[in-house]
DNA sequence: AATGAATGAGTTTTCATTCAT
DNA sequence: TATGAATGAAAACTCATTCAT
């Protein structure tokens, strides 16, 4: 019945897919594992081959995203930029996956809290804290970036603003074409870096 | 008769207050209805008399919860304040909520998306950026503020900043004590209005 | 729909009957929740107000009915009776419990081994043993029976031969008619006590 | 060629013994096909190439097991042997089938009910009642035994008593070393012929 | 107002069996 | 013969909601 010439990878990856856009559309709770399994074009028992269960296929969908995008902040990392250049790539890899896969990003934004065992998917997401974090406290000591300010919260409010556009995107709040998600990822480092203030107050 | 409407109105609330911590333990899908009930130490049946449906329950949450926020935050807005005194009073209430009633801001950042209603839940939040940017756009106009940014990003970004941070907390990711509080309510409006730029670079 | 006017004992006892009939005719692993519900009139969903589990249901039926076995054996133990009378009655309590109620006596004897947990009922039923075992060493220590005789293991011979009995009957491999219960009755402890032989062969 | 059915019959024996093994650790319901194949060393689906279905693989291992016991009992039947010795030579086939395999003496008394051609077994069982009846009968007639007796249900209780003692080995309620097995084979007899009672009552 | 017995829709997961390779 | 991917029937259990009392 199914394509026998189809071969584990990408069967793996069309669950994987198929998923996604189930998950984007009814939300986790509200889609059924049959849902996941048509939407593939397979009966729903397959899926049991390929995830153990429900939850699996959820956190595969974090783990795996997780670790692309991270792989792409540490190279910005390591790059020789401008502490600012390096947020405003950062920025962009977020708000990119916008673009490349608006599914992805509303079962990551919906979904984050429903983390089944939220264990695994907060570890990487803390690690993408981190991450800016890093960039922030390189920039401080290069002397690009105000001293005063603790890195952390930067970090906090930066991500923050991030996520926030992205669910400004996925509730249709924010225009979210592509010209927009240009000048968002300026625009947010715009501010987070130069400041809403139009005179530099002493803090 | 007086007594018994007041004797409904306090069982009301202590429903809803019942609601708030066994929601914000278990999450709302993992909370049974009966569950809300031990928690207030009544049958289960009369939770029906009080609310229609579990859903409703968790509407009346945000319901109530946003009014009171959005109040505070339009009285601020009609201050004579500075935007950025503003902007401080602002993160005052959203992240004082946080020192008032864990439970509560546990329950609003983890379902947001769950709302049966979301619809309204969004508008509410809308309501909310809506505040912040009319604060944004009437700093600018009085030349406070940065003309060339997008007031409808800025609110974006500093409520993205806010909700992070009550996240962080929420996660334990972020100390979460008296003196860390007032700290955080001081550091977000630094780093968006100062922004994080030692000097200030032309945008 | 269902009577409001039955109470939760009766309740649960027809439950527990229709779980008796409903199990002797499809075997445990044959029946569905739903069929013992159907059986007692009464919504699948409603077994679990009055059993946690399907496996309850049967465990419950095991430990009910050898409760009362138990008790009823003894009651034997502590007369006066010669040993032989004693087993005799002890053979009656099991056999009869045949013309009392069939279908138990299928459930006890097909079931036994399916013991989800066989602990509690093999607990009852080692205990049934016991009996007959002092029953036994009673009677030789008051010199009626050969002292020659591993207690332990006359009184798995015995229980053997009335299982086995039980078992005949409902394979349909015996008569199980009144008369023929009354008959077995004496048959089994003329020939377990008598023996077979003739002649006594000296052991 | 030659080679190949060799292999057939081995992989065919193979699969048997698996089905033994594993059926006694988990119990036939509790054993999945993929488990017998893992025992056997081979993919589940070639299960389906020896034997049609999970049930044909219990009924094979109870058919052939019965057809080596009736065998064996039939050649008791025609030896010139007392009746007594008969019987215990009956009882020694089957209580030494408990040395040689407790893994299909497990799945043999475990399992006799969940039969999927129930029919089939019982009248297996049935030839064994009928052997050990004839065996009985025959020593009646020869003046050995009790004449008074029902040879049918003489026929039961030494069986029940067999069967009784093999699964008091199995639960462990019994000890069964080898040399306790000598020794229930020498009592069984002694109680079933000798009786259990110290002087002979009158019938 | 308050109780909790009763209902029944709804879904994940298991696993025997099939069959293309 | 051998493999294991694919199928899909089947069922226990949960729990929101109702409603007689």
């Amino acid at each position: 019945m199914t394509d026998r010439s189809v071969n584990q990878e990408q069967r793996r990856a069309a669950l994987l897919g198929a998923a996604v856009r189930v998950f984007a559309r009814k939300g986790f709770h509200g889609a059924r594992v049959g849902d996941v399994a048509s939407e593939a074009g397979v009966a729903h028992g397959l899926v049991y081959h390929y995830f153990s269960s429900k939850d699996e296929l959820l956190e595969t969908i974090f783990r795996e995203t997780w670790a692309a995008l991270l792989a792409a902040m540490r190279e910005v990392e390591e790059s020789d930029d401008a502490a600012r250049e390096q947020l405003r790539k950062v920025g962009a890899i977020v708000l990119r996956t916008w673009t490349r896969d608006p599914d992805l990003v509303r079962v990551l934004v919906n979904e984050v809290t429903r983390g089944p065992q939220l264990q695994q998917e907060i570890a990487e997401i803390r690690q993408a804290f981190q991450a800016i974090e890093r960039i922030v406290a390189a920039g401080q000591r290069r002397g690009e970036l105000r001293e005063e300010l603790d890195p952390r919260l930067a970090a906090v409010v930066f991500y923050g603003a991030l996520e926030e556009i992205l669910t400004g995107w996925l509730l249709g709040e924010l225009p979210g074409g592509e010209a927009d998600v240009a000048e968002a990822e300026r625009a947010v480092v715009d501010i987070v870096c130069g400041g809403l203030d139009r005179a530099r107050v002493p803090a």
